[in-house]
RNA sequence: GGACGCUUAGCUCAGCUGGUUCAGAGCGCCGCCCUUACAAGGCGGAGGUCGUAGGUUCGAACCCUACAGCGUCCA
């Protein structure tokens, strides 16, 4: 035996630290990282969803990412070349404030630098401080090919967006237009029905006088939220049905405080049942309201500023007010006119801005709009027929339901940071000349109608979501030949795999790219089928984190742990395992930090299983491989645990499979934790320190270290980084090598054997049958004490005999013997295994009446059971309709169960009859 | 108001197609142990009439209906 020179012993307890960051800049330094067409491979490709430039990495990002790392490194570590591309989002409205708010700090605003040089300082301040999210992304352990990483601003993706705008345009899916749009004050631009976030507020009903012209008394009562719109009233209201009103449709009223006349009309959309019935309409600040003005011709007045303050269309003691002053100021002149009749309470859904939270202002504005009918019914097939897939099923619903109600989409912004609307007008000193808008790739020379060249460019930008919804192309530079030149990548990599992403961006991002990558797939899949042009085949929608008490994790509350420091305290991998172990299908985790505990002792327990097996591999050495599995001198712990691991490694590819995440955690951790370290490494310690020739334990090491380093690949994707340093150390490996680029062994089901399986359960059963009696005692370990059990049918005595060692080993006996059935050592403990009965002698150990106790529990719960099988098979309906083998079943049962009662109450007859509490020795 | 989801041990969750000792795991709790990989550990134990009320079925945590509570989305 080899006994000098031993390299020493990795410490007791893991630290995560230095292994991680060490590991991540080798794997990064040699492109393990980088895939590339490869003919030999089925590509898998994910496109990670761009994270904000400005953002930072929150639980949520944790969650997502860990999930797509997870199904990269399985994939790569099981047959395909994958691929997993990295970038970020530019986030128009999020960046544009950032910056302006550090203008703000100087005393400037982006006007006094002028468009120009405001976007040169967001390029600087995305050069300096942008981009956080993606190095925190390294430290989390993401597998992202790097040498893809994309910007949705850069030159290509640009490109990519112009061509869409272009092309959409030709196709007549693009329009201007004056329509209501969701304007925010705060930021001073238009944002799309999706970027509003609706919530429920306690507000105020007012019930507002407004007198009938030329009738001297006479009042019309409108209820309104919104006294301060008012004076954008172009007409009342009532529904033509409604025969209270019938006489008052055609008179006319005056707008109280303006001294406006408006027309009272009859529209179907008045809600009698609303108020007073009578409404007021105010076309150019209400969506309903201006549908109705479309409906009978009313004109639109607006009374507000961009910063929803009211403008010279109001009477001028109102002028400049911001909205919710004028309310008040309207609510008082009112009152004091006498023609406030009441004010009530009353619940409203306000909108706000999903960026800023301001209430959104319902504006009339001259907008972009892309068609959405056209695109969205070919998306909403292809998730119909399944060929996109969403993960849990029940978002398909929702989906569909929006895709069948879609609106238009309103895509242009008023800010500086976007991609700009290619889009000219032709101009002689600042006005029309042509009218028709130039849309073009690249900026005109001249106007192509007149040839005129003062030209002016759109002042505004697209929807930041109008170059994410190109995402999974454009990452391949499309519409140019992509980085290989002749569009490989994009043929290879296309469509994308899996996307995982949350469930709230379904209508802004997921929906859109469907729609894109149908729309212009063809131009470069050359295929008209929806299979080839879909973005992605399956959608995983993740859960959401909520913190202990299951509240939203939110900035504001403070209540989000910041994911850099729980990496540091407990590891990436500790992290990365937690989260997917909480992480149920489409529910919500409730998340604490203490809840890392888990992932941090599987790391710290399987380090500590290799540090078993790398002291033992240093007394013995390793036997010649042949094979992935040794099979040398195998017994039933050997068979058993190649059973378990192929079964694991079986439940494991169906999990991913599935994207049930939290049972890839649970699989694996049953089987390393309880299978590998609780039985099988404490069953080949009776051969490690035995007196067995050095072969055996040889071919014993060998065997424990193949399971093992297969079980680190299989948890490799999982906790990336202490399985890479421990399969370094566990083995010499090339240079060069890595546990990353390895494949995970498939499954063999004739691995797989029920008998090893069912003979392993009886030797651990009576294991734990004596540790219970031992435990319940309250006998120490150093107690001696001896096992007699009977040996019969299902197990005789030479099968017995042929595990005692392993049952005096874990069951810390000193003698076992095989008794006769009948025979029953006196003062003995008892308990009833598979129907055979085992004894162990408590003379000078125990306190009698505890064994009486716990027997009489033990018959008590046998005996319930007997009775329930009994019921069962007394029941004629039972035994005449449930199908023969469960009847079958039962009788069996209920036969096991008897057999076994008959003998613990023997026994606890001869325990009662063996006198009082002799034993007790303390 | 509509749609969807959830409700199982003190806490967080498994429990797939109704029947195998189906009532489980982790944490927490109690007891015994620093046994030569691991106290971030080992062994054992206590603890739940599976939200409520009905129904279907020979049989329901599982299927159906209603209700309650919580949550999400939509109007």
């Amino acid at each position: 035996m080899p006994d000098t020179e031993q390299p020493p012993l990795p410490p007791k307890t893991y630290s995560p630290r230095d292994v991680e960051s060490k590991w991540y800049a080798i794997w990064e330094r040699s492109g393990f990282f980088h895939a590339v067409v490869n003919p030999a491979l089925p590509p898998y490709t994910i496109v990670i969803p761009p994270p904000n430039v400005t953002g930072v990495l929150h639980m949520g990002h944790i969650l997502n990412n860990t999930l797509q790392d997870v199904l990269i490194r399985y994939k790569r570590m099981t047959g395909f070349e994958a691929c997993w591309i990295p970038g970020m989002d530019h986030a128009g409205i999020a960046t544009q404030h950032v910056v302006e708010r550090s203008l703000q700090s100087e005393g400037k605003t982006r006007h006094d630098l002028g468009r120009e040089k405001f976007i040169g300082r967001v390029w600087e301040w995305k050069q300096q401080y942008g981009g956080g999210i993606v190095r925190q992304l390294r430290t989390l352990g993401a597998s992202c090919d790097w040498e893809r990483e994309k910007f949705t601003m850069d030159e290509t993706l640009s490109n990519a967006v112009r061509e869409v705008f272009v092309s959409l345009y030709e196709d007549g899916l693009i329009y201007r237009g004056k329509y209501i749009i969701n304007w925010c004050p705060r930021d001073h631009t238009a944002i799309s029905d999706d970027e509003v976030t609706y919530s429920e507020q306690q507000g105020k009903l007012y019930y507002i006088r407004y007198p009938l012209s030329g009738k001297k008394g006479g009042f019309l009562t409108v209820a309104t939220t919104r006294p301060e719109t008012m004076f954008g009233d172009t007409a009342m209201a009532v529904h033509p049905l409604d025969t209270r009103f019938a006489q008052i449709v055609g008179q006319t009223a005056v707008i109280p405080l303006a001294g406006r006349e408006i027309p009272v009309i009859a529209d179907e959309s008045v809600d009698p049942a609303f108020g007073t019935g009578i409404v007021k309409v105010t076309p150019a600040h209400d969506p309903n309201d201006y549908l109705i003005g479309q409906r009978h011709s009313l004109e639109q007045i607006n009374i507000f500023d961009i910063s929803a303050r009211l403008n010279d269309n109001v009477p001028g003691p109102y002028r400049g007010m911001d909205r919710y002053d004028a309310r008040e100021r309207i609510l008082l002149d009112l009152a004091k006119a006498g023609l406030l009749a009441k004010t009530a309470d009353h619940a409203n859904r306000v909108g706000r801005c999903y960026r800023c939270d301001t209430v959104i202002e319902p504006y009339l504005s001259d907008q972009w709009f892309v068609r959405m009918k056209p695109l969205a019914g070919p998306a909403l097939d292809v998730v119909r027929d399944g060929t996109i897939r969403f993960y849990p099923d029940r978002w398909t619903k929702v989906y569909e339901h929006w895709m069948t109600n879609i609106r238009d989409w309103c895509i242009s912004r008023q800010l500086w940071w976007g991609h700009r609307i290619p889009v000219w007008y032709c101009t002689v000193k600042g006005t029309d000349r042509c009218g028709e808008p130039i849309v073009s790739r690249t900026a005109p020379q001249a106007c192509p109608r007149c040839g005129g060249a003062d030209l002016r460019q759109d002042e505004d930008v697209l929807d930041t979501w109008f170059s994410s919804w190109l995402w999974p192309f454009s990452v391949h530079d499309w519409p140019a030949q992509d980085r290989t030149g002749k569009g490989e990548d994009l043929r290879y990599f296309y469509p994308t795999d899996t996307l995982v992403t949350a469930p709230d961006i379904i209508f802004f991002w997921v929906a859109r790219m469907i729609m894109a990558g149908l729309k212009f797939g063809p131009t470069f899949t050359g295929s008209a089928e929806a299979a080839k042009n879909v973005p992605f085949r399956d959608v995983y929608f993740t859960s959401m984190v909520r913190d202990a008490r299951g509240r939203k994790m939110s900035k504001s509350l403070g209540n989000s742990p910041e994911p850099l420091e729980l990496i540091a305290e407990y590891g990436a991998d500790a992290v990365r395992f937690t989260m997917l172990a909480l992480a149920p299908v489409g529910q919500d985790i409730i998340y604490a930090k203490e809840k890392n505990e888990l992932g941090r002792n599987l790391a710290n327990k399987i380090w500590n299983a290799g540090r078993f097996l790398m002291m033992n591999r240093d007394q013995t050495g390793e036997a010649p491989r042949t094979k992935e599995f040794n099979t040398d001198h195998a017994d039933l712990a050997d068979r058993w645990i190649l059973s378990r691991l192929h079964s694991t490694l079986r439940d494991v590819k169906e999990s991913i499979s599935l994207f049930e995440f939290n049972r890839i955690t649970r699989q694996i951790y049953d089987f390393l934790w309880h299978d590998y370290c609780d039985w099988y490494v404490e069953m080949i310690k009776s051969r490690l320190y035995g007196t067995e020739p050095l072969a055996v334990k040889q071919a014993v090491v060998t065997r424990g270290l193949d399971v093992y380093d297969a079980a680190l690949r299989l948890l490799h994707p999982v906790m990336p980084f202490v399985t890479e340093e421990l399969w370094q150390s566990i083995r010499p490996r090339t240079a060069g090598a890595t546990i990353m680029r390895e494949r995970i062994p498939e499954p063999d089901g004739a691995s797989i054997d029920t008998a090893v399986e069912r003979q392993m359960a009886y030797v651990q059963g009576v294991i734990e049958a004596v540790r219970t009696i031992r435990g319940e005692m309250s006998i120490p370990p150093s107690r001696e004490i001896s096992l007699l059990m009977t040996a019969g049918g299902a197990h005789p005595g030479e099968e017995i005999r042929k595990y005692e060692g392993y049952m005096m080993r874990l069951a810390k006996v000193t003698s076992l013997s095989i008794i006769e059935p009948g025979l029953r050592p006196p003062l003995s403990a008892t308990a009833v295994v598979e129907g055979e009965e085992l004894f162990v002698p408590l003379e000078g150990v125990i306190d009698l009446d505890l064994e009486r106790t716990r027997l009489q529990r033990e018959i008590d719960r046998v005996s319930d059971m007997v009775k329930g099988i009994g019921a069962k098979l007394a029941n004629p309906d039972f035994t005449g309709k449930a199908p023969p083998e469960v009847v079958l079943r039962e009788r069996e049962k209920q036969a096991a169960f008897e057999a076994s009662l008959a003998k613990l109450t023997r026994s606890l007859g001869q325990l009662s009859s063996e006198g009082g509490n002799s034993g007790k020795g303390r």
